[in-house]
RNA sequence: GCGGAUGUGGUGAAAUGGUAGACACGCCAGUUUUAGGUACUGGUGUCGCAAGACGUGUAGGUUCGAUUCCUAUCAUCCGCACCA
């Protein structure tokens, strides 16, 4: 007999299917296809590691499953080899990123071999292969022309320490992951994806696939859909406009004095041209408009005039617009002077082109220059000069935009918050009586790292002083205030806020004494039919020596709630309360400290035979003066029934657990709002109305004035697409001054990446390749002019956005993939990955192939028909695998000591593979001898090997029977996903098999048919899980093909029936024995028989009331 | 805080309304060989000599019968998190 030796048959196995090409696929559209898919791997230094294994694993057993089923088997490999951690090692060694990809892959393919993984290596792909990123920027093409991709000016992740910016999968709780530096927010061009057009698309795609509901939930809560309103608040300003420039040019210095000046501001327009007088400073960098003081005795009008004259040389001009006055402060470079006074704005027209010299005096100081619109728009002036620009132009009266779910809530507004990034606070800050205030909070929210934002207890903002805001409804006057509780990057980045109804809006209004007003009646306990009304009142009663509060115990059935009682004719809320604690508990001296609003509360009382009872109800809220105490004064049938306690903080969560009580405790004590619906009040026509029917109500108000619309949100963003980083895909764009963004030529594809001295980001957050200039500067493609390439790459998800496509048609080069392919495999039958993906790259891949199919270019509206997450594989202390921590396992080793098969069962058989757990090498040594009893019982069986006399038939039949119901349960686990019982079972037939009783009569010379039908059987089973054993085995028994392309071995039905079965007799649901029974036999004979049982028998002592009989499984006696 | 999941022997786990703990590790005993590991056989939820009782996080409920369904609660894990 051979010694089971799988360092010596596995790579000979190895060899064979590789030179073989056993796993090549074709369209061969006479078998059904299936295509299995698992996530390509970053080739990383470190080769597979422990979910690599898992996940590969568990796809290679469906493929072999679905094969030797007949099915065409697409189940194919790459590498996704874009990202950082290549292009971080390239810089540490100087070794060129391709090189060093090159030589992780290859060891990557060799450990993909040792493991028998039967990919089919003809359709090999790696995203960074010039072919490859060829359709990958092609794709990116087909985004920017249907308008999905599109350049921004927004927020990165910035790292202030290297000054690079960085991909979100860098950032690790608010640090930069490399150098530990807390990250910062910066404005930066990006490249953007509307994902959130598809946002309802992605959601609603959800329901046509086979997701688990943990993937499908956790994308739909990523996406963050959300129905509400949008509402304008209209902007009243009330105080003149003051510019303080402290972001710009005339910067106060606090070095230099302080002088007050009046002075002109004014815009003079060319004679007939639509151009505008400027100056340009030529000590600092900036231009303005004419600018100067008064002098005494000179009017506005005179000093403007002579400072045109002065410092353009024009004379003729003439005043056609009187723009108002503004404050303003600011440095005066010439004179190195802090300045402020009142300045006139006036709008000037010259007449014609005379003029007369300019001074050289002012010349050195600056220069008069035309500007056109454009210009002007474009350039930096002073908030000062673009301020009285506007107003030429005519400002549009503004309004602040708020998102809200809550419209319902709109009469409980009290003020408005902006976002620190809101444009509205540069736009009226300068006409705020606070301005530099302002100023310093919103840039020091700015430049606060996220983190520290999120982990502030307190509340931070400050109120945008003399702006208001217009109620839309009431016109009342709202403040409005700059906070960074308040996202610019959710909703509008503005909020109405209902401190009464919202916590954080709650929280903020008591940090900042802002009115509250109560809006909404709060209810509690579902609304029934057929309700009594009543009155009544909560007291709440607290000791503030003891910090516990008053409450009755009612026992088992009530539990602990406060005192409560019904309002009598004539009574307040607060006498009636006082009355109740009397009368209950005793206690006399109480001091009144607050009374609720008005609370709905439904309830059915049981007390009093389970009356429905609609009741309103007030809070009220005493402090005990002391502990004088009456008799109690309970009612008849109230005594004896409950006992006073007085329970400590602590225990009033735990113990009271009424709705209504609940609410008042948290109402006084925890000083919560009321977020919950209800019938509104002070909320003049709308009071009454509630929930959906009062948003309805107020939004259908709101569009009928303009005011307001219903909107949906998403906490879905944009995706930011750009990466200044070398080791990426090159965006295939080409920017022309003249024609600005030229998308690359698909003929001139790929943009293939230069080689470089250096793949450090550069200082200004650049790409490395915008140092290149000669790869930079290139013609325009459409007017042949100079232009320059963008610079940026593409992120790591680029390349794995659409791979799956790419594997039906990996050479093409006519397309990104071939039409005939794609009505072959059409999508991806099963994908198998990491749930770390599930926010990532599946969701962003689901996104590509939405846009695809939209453009025609895909069959299917999804990618992935079904998807399938894995359990993280924890190291042997429980802990996450690290190599920090050394408790990685290498798979090399195992495979050298137990082989490829073992380490294969081993992963399969832990746990199912939804489950995360830890590794354990004892484990793994118990499936090796599963592995070394399999070769020892299928050699015992090979032996037998020819068949003379009489089989027995029973026996045979026995054996059959077992062999026959472990292929069933084998088959179905696959189905399922159910490896770990699968194996279970297949050791389970192994031990029967190995049993003296069985194992000494199959490998009689009678049994021989039946010794070599079990072992094939057996080999085929097996197959899928441990391909080497089975293939050595199998052409063992005699075979020259291949078992992985046999047929698997279908079940006869009629031999996974059994004949007599044990059936489970109890007598009143507690087993007392087993009976065996004919599976024909009646429900009769069965209790008979269970009744014959003479461990059943002495428990069937009373009366038979009820037998209750299961075919097949159980009798159960109901006896009394 | 929101969303989702899980909770069963010493351990990984099985059973999804019908004999709780399949299968495996570990442990105990034995057999063979031996210095030992390996291999093989048997045992192994807890208490109890036994009959039997108890037992699936905790407390209730539905049911003839609950690990499985319902309600509450505790604990752990994962994802998101000032998303208005």
């Amino acid at each position: 007999m051979k010694r089971y030796n799988p360092s010596e048959i596995e790579p000979k196995w190895q060899q064979t299917w590789t030179d073989t090409q056993l796993y090549k696929v074709t369209e061969d559209s006479s078998r059904p296809k299936y295509y299995m898919l698992t996530e390509f791997p970053y080739p990383s230094g470190d080769g597979l590691h422990a979910g690599h294994i898992r996940e590969y694993t568990v796809g290679d057993v469906i493929a072999r499953h679905k094969r030797m089923q007949g099915h065409n088997v697409l189940y194919p490999m790459g590498y996704d080899a874009f990202g950082l951690p290549t292009e971080n090692y390239a810089i540490k060694h100087k070794i060129a990123p391709q090189v060093a990809t090159a030589t992780n892959v290859a060891n990557f393919r060799r450990q993909f071999d040792q493991l028998g993984l039967s990919f089919d290596w003809s359709r090999e792909v790696n995203t960074t292969d010039p072919d490859y990123y060829r359709w990958t920027q092609w794709l990116f093409l087909q985004f920017l022309k249907a308008g999905l991709a599109y350049q921004d000016e927004i927020a990165i992740n910035w790292c202030p320490k290297e000054k690079t910016g960085l991909a979100n999968e860098e950032v690790v709780n608010g640090k930069h992951e490399r150098c530990g530096t807390p990250v910062e927010k910066k404005f930066l061009k990006q490249w953007l994806f509307r994902i959130t057009d598809y946002a309802d698309r992605l959601i609603d795609g959800l329901k046509t696939v086979d997701f688990p509901d943990k993937i499908a939930n956790q994308q739909i809560n990523w996406i963050g859909r959300s129905e509400g309103a949008e509402i304008d608040f209209a902007i009243k300003t009330q105080t003149e406009p003051t510019f303080y420039q402290f972001f710009e040019p005339g910067k106060i210095k606090p070095e230099h004095p302080f002088v007050e000046r009046d002075g002109i501001l004014a815009i003079v327009k060319h004679w007939n041209e639509d151009k505008y007088l400027g100056l340009r400073w030529k000590q600092v960098d900036w231009e303005t408009f004419i600018t100067g003081g008064i002098e005494a005795g000179q009017t506005p009008e005179t000093a403007a005039l002579a400072e045109i004259q002065q410092e353009t040389g024009y004379i003729n001009a003439r005043l056609v617009k009187d723009l108002g006055r503004m404050h303003s402060q600011f440095f005066h470079v010439p004179k190195n002077q802090n300045r402020h006074g009142h300045f006139k704005m006036l709008y000037f027209e010259l007449q014609d082109d005379k003029r007369v010299t300019v001074a050289d005096e002012e010349q050195s100081i600056h220069e008069p220059v035309w500007l056109t619109r454009a210009e002007i728009a474009d350039f930096k002036l002073p908030s000062s000069h673009r301020f009285m620009w506007e107003q030429l132009a005519g400002r549009p009266s503004d309004s602040v935009r708020v998102y809200t779910t809550r419209p319902d809530t709109l009469f409980g507004v009290t003020y408005l918050v902006l976002a620190p990034e809101h444009p509205l606070i540069e736009r009226y800050i300068h006409q705020s009586s606070n301005a530099e205030e302002v100023s310093i909070y919103v840039k020091a929210a700015i430049g606060r790292a996220e983190l520290e934002r999120q982990e502030a207890k307190e509340k931070t903002g400050v109120e945008l002083k003399g702006i208001k805001s217009v109620h839309p409804l009431t016109g009342e006057e709202l403040p409005i205030w700059v906070a960074d509780y308040v996202l610019a990057g959710y909703g509008t980045g503005a909020i109405m806020a209902v401190p009464a109804h919202d916590e954080r809006d709650g929280e903020f209004a008591a940090q900042f004494d802002l009115p509250i007003i109560p809006v909404v009646e709060p209810v509690t306990g579902n609304p029934l039919p057929d309700e009594e009304y009543r009155r009544s009142i909560v007291a709440l009663v607290r000791n503030p020596r003891t910090n516990e509060v008053l409450s009755i115990n009612w026992g088992q059935q009530g539990g602990n709630i406060f005192i409560g009682g019904g309002i009598d004719e004539g009574e307040d809320v607060v006498e009636t309360a006082r009355r109740e604690v009397l009368e209950e508990t005793g206690y006399i001296n109480l001091k009144l400290i607050g009374q609720s609003e008005k609370i709905h509360h439904h309830y059915i009382a049981h007390s009093k035979g389970g009356i429905k009872r609609g009741i309103d109800v007030w809070g009220v809220y005493f402090e005990l003066e002391n502990d004088d105490r009456d008799e109690q004064k309970l009612e008849a049938d109230e005594e004896g029934k409950f006992t006073v306690e007085w329970l400590p903080s602590t225990k009033v969560e735990q113990l009271v657990n009424d709705e209504l009580h609940k609410y008042v405790y948290e109402k006084f004590i925890g000083q919560k709002c009321y977020i919950g619906y209800g019938p509104l009040v002070n909320s003049g026509e709308f009071d009454g109305l509630q929930g959906d029917e009062a948003k309805a109500a107020i939004v259908s108000r709101l569009e009928q004035m303009g005011v307001g619309k219903t909107a949906k949100k998403y906490k879905l963003r944009d995706w930011v697409f750009s990466r200044q980083h070398y080791w990426g895909e090159p965006i295939p764009v080409i920017h022309c001054p003249k024609d600005g963004v030229v998308p690359v030529p698909d003929d001139q594809l790929p943009v293939t990446l230069p080689p470089v001295e250096s793949y450090e980001p550069t200082d200004t957050g650049e790409s490395p390749l915008a140092a290149m200039t000669d790869w930079v500067n290139v013609e325009c493609p459409q007017c042949g002019g100079p232009a320059k390439r963008e610079t940026d790459t593409m992120p790591n998800w680029a390349g794995s956005n659409w791979y799956y496509l790419r594997y039906m048609d990996p050479r093409n080069n006519q397309a990104f993939v071939g039409e005939k392919a794609l009505d072959y495999w059409q999508h991806v039958d099963m994908y198998l990955g990491g749930m770390e993906h599930t926010t990532l790259h599946l969701l962003y891949s689901r996104f590509c192939h939405q846009f695809l199919y939209d453009q025609g270019l895909v069959p299917t509206p999804e990618p992935y028909a079904a998807r399938r997450g894995q359990g993280i594989v924890l190291a042997a202390d429980g802990r996450k695998m690290s190599k920090s921590i050394g408790n990685v396992i290498n798979p090399s080793d195992i495979v050298a000591k137990y082989g490829a098969d073992t380490m294969r069962l081993y992963i399969l058989f832990m746990a199912p593979y939804d489950e995360t757990t830890p590794w354990s090498d004892e484990r793994l040594g118990g499936v090796n001898r599963f592995a070394y009893r399999v070769w020892t019982l299928v050699q015992q069986l090979a032996a037998n090997t020819t068949q003379t006399g009489d089989p027995d038939g029973t026996f045979v039949t026995e054996v059959d029977r077992f062999v026959h119901k472990t292929l069933k349960k084998v088959h179905d686990d696959l189905h399922d996903m159910r490896f770990n019982t699968a194996i279970a079972t297949m050791m389970e037939l192994l031990n029967n098999l190995s049993t003296p009783a069985i194992n000494t009569r199959i490998i009689e010379p009678r049994h021989a048919d039946l010794a070599t039908r079990t072992a094939r059987t057996f080999v085929l089973m097996l197959a899928p899980f441990a391909p080497y054993i089975a293939e050595e085995l199998w052409h063992e028994l005699g075979s020259d093909d291949s078992v992985h392309t046999a047929a698997w071995p279908s079940y006869d039905p009629s031999l996974i029936k059994d004949d007599v079965v044990e059936l489970a007799v109890q007598v009143n649901g507690k087993l007392r024995g087993t009976i065996l029974a004919a599976v024909e036999a009646s429900e009769t004979e069965i209790v008979a028989a269970a009744k014959d049982n003479p461990n059943v028998a002495k428990f069937l002592t009373g009366t038979i009331a009820k037998t209750i009989v299961i075919p097949r499984r159980l009798v159960n006696f109901v006896v009394k």
